[in-house]
DNA sequence: CGCCAGGACGCCC
DNA sequence: GGGCGTCATGGC
């Protein structure tokens, strides 16, 4: 990865990168995609940051109006610039659905995604469809002013008072993680450094957390990348081209390689 | 219109 | 432990 400040912007230089196929394969649900005479723009947030950015013809891209302490600090993290996704997908591609997939979406990098936002949109997410989810949480949003609320804000609301949303039987979910999490019941800081299988447990104990949930907010909100959320679209990745199970050499990575195949699966046809 | 969606839960065996 | 119906809502 390069970069370089030019005016108000910086530009980067990075080819493991596409901005159409990270911010629209199903990991955030926040990211708007606006005109603009490049070849894509995207609007969004990270926590309490806005975000313009652009990529361009030659696959630059522009960090639009932030200074380079910014990018450092905020977003060199948040698009996982010190992974190597080429060295990554070199070792996923020994396998030859995983080569498929890596070579059909190039692009795809694991964001760093806030936490608590990770567990409200995951819980929305379950046995629903991504166009849907994006509505849902753009309510809520613009319900606060156009921030993501936090978890305290939320504890506040009931069910019924979340009708707004039309998320159906999924509210009350948001309510009890809400009242879980602003009382430190669920305290997601000290969950994201336990063991997997602790942290996996201790997410589970909000109602409306399973197994796939639980895995999302572990890959998604605190970068555990040996975390695999199996959704029905990896279910039937894995009932197709792999039924004697996953190849060992991507476990400590498995979550990113999910990623791909997800993808893969969801929009080649 | 019917089928499906980045599921979880309760109940049954 | 595994199988099955149910839960809202609306995208396609």
């Amino acid at each position: 990865m390069d970069y370089y400040v030019k005016n108000n912007d910086v530009i980067v230089n990075e080819k493991d990168f596409d901005l159409d196929e990270t911010l629209d394969c199903g990991q955030a649900f926040r990211w708007k995609k606006t005109e603009s005479d490049y070849k894509c723009t995207y609007t969004g947030k990270f926590l309490n940051s806005q975000l313009k950015i652009s990529q361009a013809e030659n696959g630059d891209f522009i960090f639009h109006d932030v200074s380079e302490k910014e990018f450092l600090d905020k977003w060199f993290n948040y698009f996982d610039f010190g992974t190597d996704y080429s060295e990554l997908k070199k070792i996923f591609s020994e396998d030859e659905t995983l080569s498929k997939a890596c070579e059909y979406a190039k692009g795809i990098r694991l964001l760093r995604q806030d936490s608590w936002e990770c567990l409200v949109s995951f819980i929305i997410s379950q046995n629903n469809n991504i166009p849907r989810i994006k509505g849902i949480i753009e309510r809520l949003c613009e319900h606060y002013g156009n921030i993501f609320p936090t978890a305290e804000m939320l504890s506040e609301e009931s069910p019924e008072s979340l009708a707004y949303l039309r998320s159906g039987f999924r509210a009350r979910y948001i309510c009890d993680a809400s009242q879980k999490v602003s009382k430190k019941e669920t305290d997601l800081i000290k969950i994201s450094s336990m063991p997997l299988e602790q942290a996996r447990a201790e997410l589970k104990k909000i109602i409306g957390v399973g197994d796939k949930v639980a895995e999302c907010v572990l890959l998604y909100g605190m970068h555990r990348t040996e975390a695999f959320p199996v959704d029905v679209w990896i279910k039937r990745v894995l009932a197709e081209y792999y039924p004697n199970g996953l190849p060992k050499f991507i476990k400590e990575n498995a979550g990113i390689a999910q990623q791909y195949l997800f993808h893969y699966m969801r929009t080649k046809n």
